[in-house]
DNA sequence: GACGGTTTTGTTATGTTATAACACAAAACG
DNA sequence: CGTTTTGTGTTATAACATAACAAAACCGTC
């Protein structure tokens, strides 16, 4: 992300919390800074290394704290299949999107793709499911790394 | 699982694995009955301390090992969301199904829901992603648990 | 049935991810 | 202000997963 998507970011950020009457508090955001200027998914404990630069001498909590509140607001989400985190793309809206991963280059695009959503939502209420988080991650070839193939 | 299905089971699964040449072995044998003879999910830990019974002084490798061996043969999943292991409700054949996993009671349905698989093909498609494995499980409470509340 | 390659297992150690618990500080609110 | 709530610092530990290498078991061939 540039310098001026994450600026656009923050300041929705910002702007979120305010209307929710949160407190995004200078290590949250610092921690979702982290996670949107990042290139790929975090870890948490990548995220506690970039952190050693502004805060001395973080621990686990400090991390998993932010996080679990960035979470709550919808501002990151996290990949359980590479225990991972990524700034979300729209968090304007509550939504419950998909995730393409790339296992090759890395790269992770969100996706909210209404066709799923719906046949997820069938298939809840079919069964008299009543879901509180959904967790759409595909892992593969990235369009990008498929096409290197070919070189 | 009541022990007449769980026969069945392995029983298809010594097939499989005869057919595909690959080896059952008795530890692949125990981790997959254990898994299987379980109500709920187990942790890779949770084996582990069941395995004690039939192995001596058994490590975390063994079970993964085991485990490794499982997935790739399709005969149990991950829950990724909840780092834990069930036994395939339909190995038979390969696919990639849906999880639905009650939060409340820890009861896991697998689904293969034809519409599901459909939207997610088309969504990968269109971003010409090439998956290798798909991950959607659904947390929330299942219809058992959303009727006790009402009792 | 001895041989040699391959696969599986045993074992030790360590790496990685995540949380518990409790003391302290800051902010919110009357 | 004083009180309550919320956030942070700190230490320790729990939970999940793999690396590395030695020993054993298996499998095909001679
Ligand atoms: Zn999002
Ligand atoms: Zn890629
Ligand atoms: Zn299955
Ligand atoms: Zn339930």
């Amino acid at each position: 992300m540039d310098s001026e998507r994450l600026a656009q970011v923050m300041q929705r950020a910002e702007a979120l919390c305010r209307e929710r009457g949160v407190r995004l508090t200078p290590q949250r955001r610092t921690v979702l800074e982290l996670v949107c200027e990042a290139e790929r998914p975090m870890s948490a404990y990548d995220i506690l290394d970039l952190m050693r630069a502004s805060v001395s001498n973080p621990a686990p909590p400090t991390v998993y704290r932010a996080l679990d509140f960035l979470l709550e607001q919808g501002l990151v989400h996290k990949l359980e299949s590479i225990h991972a985190f990524v700034g979300c793309s729209h968090p304007d809206h509550p939504h419950s999107s998909q995730f393409l991963i790339c296992a090759d280059c890395g790269d992770v695009n969100e996706l909210e793709d209404p066709a799923i959503a719906r046949s997820l939502r069938l298939a809840e209420s079919a069964s008299g499911f009543a879901p509180k988080r959904r967790v759409v991650e595909l892992i593969g070839t990235c369009a990008r790394c498929t096409g290197k193939d070919h070189e």
